[in-house]
DNA sequence: AAGATTTGCAACCGCCTTTCG
DNA sequence: CCGAAAGGCGGTTGCAAATCT
């Protein structure tokens, strides 16, 4: 047996609300509170149906909805969110006041997935999307750089890589296409890195890389486009495993060639200042060619206090100096944004990766 | 200037979960 | 425990506004 209708339907009116409409709901909820919508509408004196009555009140007329245009920080916070609890608008929208599951899954839709899409970003996994490279470029860049061939080529057969790998590679490669230039850079980078003695390490400034074993769920927070952004309050954050979190590498990394992981600065908060680096032990699932990239240093000696947890939970929009420019945060245009996320990728292969260490 | 196309968003639909008798 | 009702949620649609040709 079927489950009876809501509400009968017949005669009652469809569409957009018009402002009685909204104005009988809006002082019957004043009066007797919002609730039992199956009555609400006939004591209230509208031909609507009890569910388009609380849709209506819980998405528009509701008195503490913000209206108005996503801020920075809403906008990576939904991000964040949505890449560790996907399409649970309700849940972001918790975590947002003044913004309603609705509104927030409607921009969802509108700008921020197409943004990651035209980023090569798949939105639903926050991983790099191979599908939308652009594959002539990245090959031509090959051509100038032997170990992305041998990368390239690592893609073909990756039906025999562990994904996380593969995933890893993916992305080393759709990044590296984004920053052609990105050698000359690390080259810098490895100089810096090159002397220990530079960067010295804290006990707090380790932590547990955790390679999963193939198959595993990965979280998909950690490939987040705006990976030192806010991370809400990771406690709060019920169905973050807040342990698991830094098991993937960050998506702001980037691989020099001797190994190292390198954290890019948050931008919006340090334009100019050089990346992080990030010690890391590995674990004991993780596999041997991976250690290899996951020696992570800090930065340098101007930033003792750096703290990895730091750049995954400091909100890139918090009310530092720079970022709390209104100008930056209130002003950003589609471009910056999308200047903004891309920049964070800066990738290097390293020329001792060897491919057949990743071969399952 | 006008038609075509794209974009943005309010609202609806149907399914799932929770509550209650 | 069971079934119906109510509430909640995510996906989708339809339309007006904006933009493009």
């Amino acid at each position: 047996m079927g489950r009876a209708p809501c509400c009968d339907k017949n005669g009652l009116k469809k569409g957009p609300w018009t402002p009685e409409e909204d104005l009988k709901l809006i002082n019957y909820i004043q009066a007797h509170g919002p609730g039992n919508w199956r009555t609400l509408p006939k004591n209230a004196g509208l031909q609507r149906c009890g569910k388009s009555c609380r849709l209506r009140w819980t998405n528009y007329l509701r008195p503490d909805i913000k209206r108005g245009r996503f801020s920075f920080e809403e906008e990576e916070t939904i991000i964040q969110l949505h890449s560790i609890l996907g399409n649970k608008w309700s849940a972001i929208a918790a975590r947002l006041p003044g913004r309603t599951d609705n509104e927030i899954k409607n921009y969802w839709n509108t700008h921020i997935r197409k943004r990651l899409l035209r980023n090569g970003i798949d939105p639903v996994t926050h991983a790099p999307r191979l599908d939308l490279l652009d594959l002539s470029s990245l090959l031509s860049s090959s051509l100038c750089n032997p170990p992305l061939i041998n990368m390239a080529n690592l893609l073909k057969t990756q039906a025999l890589l562990n994904p996380e790998l593969l995933r890893l590679a993916s992305t080393i490669l759709s990044l590296k296409n984004e920053n052609p230039d990105l050698l000359s850079q690390n080259n810098l980078q490895e100089n810096q890195i090159s002397d220990p003695n530079a960067f010295p390490l804290s006990h707090s400034n380790q932590f547990q890389v955790q390679a999963q074993s193939q198959g595993q769920q990965v979280p998909a927070c950690t490939t987040s486009t705006l990976p030192c952004g806010p991370l809400v309050d990771q406690a709060q954050l019920g169905q973050a495993n807040v342990g698991d979190f830094p098991s993937n590498l960050p998506s702001n990394f980037s691989c020099s060639n001797t190994g190292q992981i390198i954290v890019p600065p948050m931008e919006s908060q340090d334009l100019v200042s050089q990346p992080h680096y990030i010690q890391c032990n590995s674990s004991p699932a993780m596999p041997a060619p991976l250690e290899k990239l996951c020696h992570f240093q800090p930065n340098n000696g101007d930033d003792q206090n750096f703290r990895f947890d730091s750049i995954m939970s400091t909100p890139l929009s918090s009310s530092t100096p720079l970022n709390s420019s209104s100008t930056f945060v209130n002003s950003s245009s589609e471009e910056e944004r999308e200047s903004y996320c891309s920049s964070f990728f800066k990738f290097e292969l390293p020329e001792s990766l060897d491919i057949n260490d990743f071969m399952c």
